[in-house]
Parts: structure tokens; sequence; C-alpha cells
DNA sequence: TCCATTTAGTTGTATTTGCAACAAAAAGTA
DNA sequence: TACTTTTTGTTGCAAATACAACTAAATGGA
């Protein structure tokens, strides 16, 4: 049975869920998390390039940083050469709460492959960074209103 | 870099918008396919263990599973021995959507796993298990509220 | 240069999602 | 048996999510 994007799915609620129970407490409303580690690896990012990279549609996006902005947590920053884009940059209290972040991340993810050996876990990843990419062309052009025939 | 489960977020949301697009054609809203499906490869299924299969909160699956009804794709049947549970039960409706969504998941599961061979699939799919198996604990230690350790 | 297209961002609105808090049946225990 | 706990289900609310529709800047041709 191919039930590979089942498995996908269930894991990812699961953790999803985890994770925004646990942020709880440090006032990160759900799915806030996702946009603030990524803000802070990379700072300047943009907010379009945030949705894709998340895989989350734009206007979700624009409002889960829009309330990032409005907690302080991050700055919208103009751009000198580009009036259009706005950098989003973290806030030292943003900052201050990637590395809990990631704490919690490391630790879902040793549960997650507790039992694997490390080549099984270097496998995993690598496969699944092979499914992802088959995916975001069909997550690109549906998203954008083409249609797929099957 | 232990990339596996934003990976995994990744895919999931990637496929998860997909589906909810294609099948808002079909008049199912956000999220009814999962419980669709489900429901017509487990006639007489209950909520409760619908959201644990599903990996979302009761109250959500009970919404849902409302909707459904709703929209005369499953009914509630009373159990003659249980004056608790109600059993979940696709109609013909709801049947006859069954083989679309199959369909629909079947192409995309053919995107996803393009390039990989057999075994790479087959690989893919055990790990996939494993992780979900190890992650399963917490998720429900979590949302009957114990607290992790980290 | 001018115009069409793409990119980036916003807001209105409808819907889903999920935590809290509750009720009642069932199961477990003394 | 009487009791406590667990299971299953519901509703009130607040919030996130995303489709539509809209601006305006940037880009890419003729």
């Amino acid at each position: 049975m191919r039930d590979q994007l089942r498995e996908i799915g269930m894991i990812a609620r699961a953790l999803d869920s985890i994770s925004n129970i646990e942020f709880k407490e440090l006032e990160l409303t759900k799915g806030q998390y996702l946009y603030l580690v990524r803000i802070c690896e990379e700072p300047g990012i943009i907010q379009e390039k945030l949705a894709e990279l998340i895989k989350v549609d734009r206007t979700t996006a624009a409002r889960a940083v829009q309330k990032l902005e409005t907690n302080g947590l991050i700055t919208k920053q103009d751009d000198p050469h580009n009036k259009k884009i706005k950098r989003l940059v973290p806030t030292e209290r943003g900052k201050a709460l990637y590395p809990v972040i990631i704490r919690e991340h490391e630790h879902s993810t040793d549960v997650a492959l507790a039992g694997l050996s490390d080549k099984e876990a270097e496998q995993l990843l690598r496969l699944l960074k092979r499914v992802r990419h088959n995916i975001e062309g069909d997550w690109d052009a549906v998203k954008k209103g083409k249609k797929r025939n099957y």
C-alpha cells in the first residue's frame, strides 16, 4: 500500500499540534513558531518567500507576520532599493525565543527518529527532500489556478 | 542537519493545500476529504477513533463529521449495545466520492514518489511508519495535558 | 518609451480549528 | 452495590486559515 502521504499527514498534524500546545506558554499562538524560526534563520526575508518556504497561503502568512509584528517579535523594514517589499527582521525578543523553539524541535526530532540508525535517518531525510521537491511544482501550479489532469 | 520534520511539514501543507483546492469542485470543503475516506474505509468507526486516526482535535473531528452529515455524505447510527457512541457510515453519495478522492490521492502519490525506485518508496514508507509510531505517544500525552521535559 | 504582466502586499469575508467547559454513558474499583 | 474515573460527545468562543478581490510597485517586452 502506498501510504507514504497519509503517514506524512499524520506525523505533521501530530507534531504541529504538540508544538502549538507547548508554545502557548511562550505567548506564541497557533502557527507563529513556524514563521518566527524562518525569519530568525533568514533575516531580511520577505513575506512572499516566507509563504513559499512554509507552504502556506500568502494571505495566511501576511496575517501571521502582522501578528508577530504587533506582538513585538519582528519588525518590517523598508528596503532602500525597492519600495514594494518589506524585509522581515526579528527583534531582540524574537531572537530570544529562537533557541527555545529549536530546543523543542530538537526534542521532537529525537522522539521521532528514536530507534533509527544514523544511516536510516539520513536516508529518510534524503528521500523526504526529493518528495518535497517533487511536490513543490504542483503546489505552486495549483495555487496559481492550474488544473492537474489525472 | 536533522530537518526531517520540517520537510514533513512542508510536504503535508503543500499536499493538503492541493487537495483542498481540487476537492472544492466536489463540494468538499476544507479537510472533509480526510474524514470521508476514513469513514468509507472503516464504516462504523466512531468520532473519537477517527480523530485519533487523523491526528486532529476531538472537537474538530466532531464538527467535520457534523458537516459531512449535514451535507448527506455520512450518517450517524446508534449502536444497539452502547447508547453513547455513534457509528459513522457513508451514504451512497458519500461512497460515490470515495474513488474520486482516491484517484486524486494516487496521482499525488505518483508525483511525490517520482524518481524513487520501488525499493526507495518502500523504505520511505517503512521509516515513516516508525516515525509516526514514535510520535503517537507524545501526541496523545500532550493532548491530555502531560508536559514533556527537554 | 509605453504598455502588459508579474510580484508583493493588503483587506473583506466565510470557514475551519481547537481549547474550555460541560454532560452523560460506560468502565473500573472498592 | 456505590463510587470514581474514563470515554464519548457537544457547544461557546476566539483565533487562524484561505479564497476573492483589490492596490501599487517592479519587471519585461514591443
